[in-house]
DNA sequence: CACTTAATGCAATAATATTGCATTAATAAA
DNA sequence: TTTATTAATGCAATATTATTGCATTAAGTG
């Protein structure tokens, strides 16, 4: 299993939350982690009906709301899919490239990204919430 | 009608784009100026049908599509609706914050959200394009 | 063990969006 | 103007995404 780590640190974080870690949580995270693309609830639901294994499309969902809440798995709205976060032990502005030719997630921060938004609370009297996600259609080096 | 400008100025990018004005087109349109605040597609048919008029919903959204292709309106896949642009002459990266609370829409440009995406490309190997619309999930003023 | 809370199953339904094909309207060519 | 072509719309079915209420099962607590 090369996801091992990224796995171990969602338990982890799972756990320091005190959630209970049950197996359908467990099997929907492998799922997500085996994925590179973002992939839809019902592409998961498929997947296991491959595996033999049927889980009901609102269980899906809320197994995904679930990872979410603890910022492990993000929503992409652009896309109506979910994709593992690559950083989900630190607190910042995640930024989701996404490719508007191939779909594909090219998922970096804030800082790499020569993004800072504090400057608009001053000039809108918004405020900004940690570990907020943005996304933001590009083209990728293979789609250019 | 207090959105004259506005109207005048979709009307004027749409002929020099020697697109067709079609009454569909101008009706959609007027219901998206007289919305604040973003609005789905079957609300707008909602709106049509009060008003005694039915477009087919695949109607309704071709004629958003149209729109939107015209750099007039904005999806806002945060919300799954569809709002007017605020600057539609003008090619910049569009900001559109969105209250995650009341779902108020505060529109605004890059240059004045410190955001600077060009970083990005050295970076990352990727193409921002010009006139892209970047969701950020805020809270507003009265939300906070 | 008894009690309480949380997770899941189930099935219906809601909400959003797309498609293919027929028809009508608009535009361009003869 | 008439004809040919292209674009827009209507229609209805269907696809896709997501939520809900209620029953059941599992997990955690005293």
């Amino acid at each position: 299993m090369k996801h091992i780590k990224k796995k171990n640190k969602a338990i982890q974080i799972c756990l320091e939350a005190r959630e209970t870690l049950t197996p359908n949580r467990i099997t929907i995270l492998e799922l997500l982690l085996d994925s590179e693309a973002p992939i839809s609830a019902y592409d998961l639901s498929t997947k296991l009906k491959n595996k033999g294994k049927h889980l009901n499309i609102s269980t899906i969902y809320r197994v995904i709301d679930f990872w979410i809440k603890l910022k492990i798995v993000h929503k992409i709205s652009l896309l109506n899919k979910f994709i593992l976060c690559k950083n989900p032990d630190e607190i910042h502005t995640h930024i989701t490239n996404i490719c508007t030719n191939c779909t594909k997630v090219i998922e970096t921060c804030n800082k790499n990204m020569g993004l800072n938004l504090d400057k608009s609370s001053k000039n809108l009297g918004i405020l900004l919430r940690p570990n907020i996600n943005v996304e933001i259609p590009v083209l990728c080096s293979n789609c250019q």
